[in-house]
DNA sequence: ATAGTCATAAACATTC
DNA sequence: AGAATGTTTATGACTA
């Protein structure tokens, strides 16, 4: 049986437009110094830093990083490929700007990559300074990152073609204003299918990741938490969905001590009855439907049916709790920064691709300015409620994550990261 | 055996 | 006109 056919109509009614687009993440700041990171994320400003310093739930450490897989590698040209849910492991605050990552292309630079299309698309598109691209970029990047199609028979580009424009994951962005550089479109990932992508790049197998270091986020992720080092989750840039779901791998590897994985969700419902879940001692019961699955089900993997996809669609609108990153909660605000044009997010456009970012004649030197030019021409009040949005979305994200950390049985060492927390922002202050 | 996933190929239309 | 791009359909291999 073939891929589901009849797709693309849906794909083009549900394509959410500019606004979406403009709510991609602003992943792969690596290498970016963190002002140029503060920045290009107008977002991260819209939470009041002064206020939410002294907050010991406050998520603006989670807010303030970029996506996990900024840190994992996808986003330096220097950097290999490996699957952003992987990272080597130790007890050791893990480097992430280090080469100690296998590379799995250039491992056998003519072997096929381990990777279906999608997520070669997936993260070529992500690789991007505003995470959309054409579709000719994408071969670029594709080709200079897995030197076995420049040998592979020609259809890889049809393919790479027939998965864009067929895979739900993949969003087209028309370019509106007087077609900037090329024909054809941008394509962009779905925000809501980000997760579905990440889950697939997880599966992938990763000798260097699987073989001597298994997987690492958990690993880290606990290590981090065990030694209460909040200063080195903050600087990991990890987002607050991630942290939630390594905390639930955390947990159900018996990592870190909880009754049962406890879906963001799950949180953030139970917080409405409860409150802040800190305020809490007692534990809360969790049902077993509320399953890590519902947020990340493996079996919701990237695909062409619509089935499953429209299933996530669903449990992703009808909550906040299942947005794969903080940045979609953030979505609907414009983007103001400047993003890319400088560098700062280590992020340059490969060497043979022929779009020159910088003579976009948007000014926003990169092709997500169009995407978002609907949400930036929305009034003064619109900003208004927007920031309300946000701050309210902010205090949900708060208390879910502190449901989600006092239920992982690390509470106790709060005390140890609220002091860790304030002592950087003391010394921070005082710069 | 079946359904789902994915890759591949091909035809065709549209745009530049 | 030709190339690039995008859509759609079909088929086969593989897997759970």
């Amino acid at each position: 049986m073939g891929p589901v056919i009849g797709m693309t109509p849906d794909k083009r009614a549900e394509t959410p437009g500019a606004e979406k687009v403009a709510g991609l993440s602003q992943i792969y700041k690596m290498g970016s110094l963190p002002e140029a990171v503060d920045a290009a994320r107008p977002k991260a400003t819209l939470v009041d830093s002064e206020s939410a310093d002294d907050e010991l739930t406050n998520l603006n450490w989670l807010h303030e990083s970029t996506n996990l897989l900024t840190n994992f590698s996808l986003g330096s040209e220097d950097l290999p490929i490996v699957s952003p849910l992987y990272d080597i492991e130790g007890d050791d605050v893990p480097s992430f700007g280090s080469s100690c990552y296998q590379n799995p292309e250039k491992k056998s630079a003519t072997s096929k990559p381990p990777y279906s299309f999608s997520l070669l698309i997936y993260m070529a598109i992500e690789h991007s300074p505003n995470k959309c691209l054409p579709v000719k970029e994408i071969y670029s990047w594709i080709l200079n990152r897995f030197p076995y199609f420049a040998t592979a028979p020609t259809g890889w580009k049809n393919s790479v073609r027939h998965n864009l424009s067929l895979n739900k994951c993949f969003q087209k962005v028309e370019r509106s204003h007087g077609k900037v550089n090329g024909k054809g479109s941008l394509w962009c990932v779905d925000p809501e299918y980000k997760p579905n992508l990440m889950q697939a790049l997880k599966k992938q197998p990763f000798p260097s990741a699987s073989k001597s270091h298994g997987s690492l986020s958990p690993h880290y992720l606990s290590s981090v938490l065990k030694q209460n080092q909040l200063r080195t989750l903050k600087d990991s840039d990890i987002d607050a969905a991630t942290a939630m779901m390594l905390l639930n791998t955390s947990i159900k590897q018996g990592i870190l001590e909880c009754e049962k994985p406890l879906p963001l969700k799950t949180a953030l419902q139970k917080k409405r009855s409860y409150g802040n879940a800190f305020n809490h001692p007692s534990v809360v019961r969790l049902q077993e439907s509320d399953s890590l699955a519902t947020s990340i089900d493996p079996k919701e993997d990237h695909n062409y049916s619509a089935s499953s996809m429209a299933a996530q669609r669903c449990a992703s609108r009808s909550s906040v709790s299942s947005l794969s990153s903080v940045d979609e909660v953030y979505e609907f605000i414009p983007k103001s920064g400047h993003v890319g044009s400088d560098g700062s997010e280590g992020f340059h456009s490969e060497e043979d691709t022929d779009v020159d970012y910088e003579d976009d004649p948007l000014g926003d030197s990169g092709y997500a300015s169009q995407a978002c030019a609907d949400t930036s021409e929305k009034g003064q009040s619109g900003k208004k409620m927007r920031k309300q949005s946000c701050q309210e979305i902010d205090e949900e994200l708060k208390e879910a994550a502190g449901s989600l950390l006092h239920l992982a049985g690390i509470r106790t060492c709060l005390g140890s990261l609220i002091s860790t927390a304030k002592t950087q922002n003391q010394k921070q202050r005082r710069k």
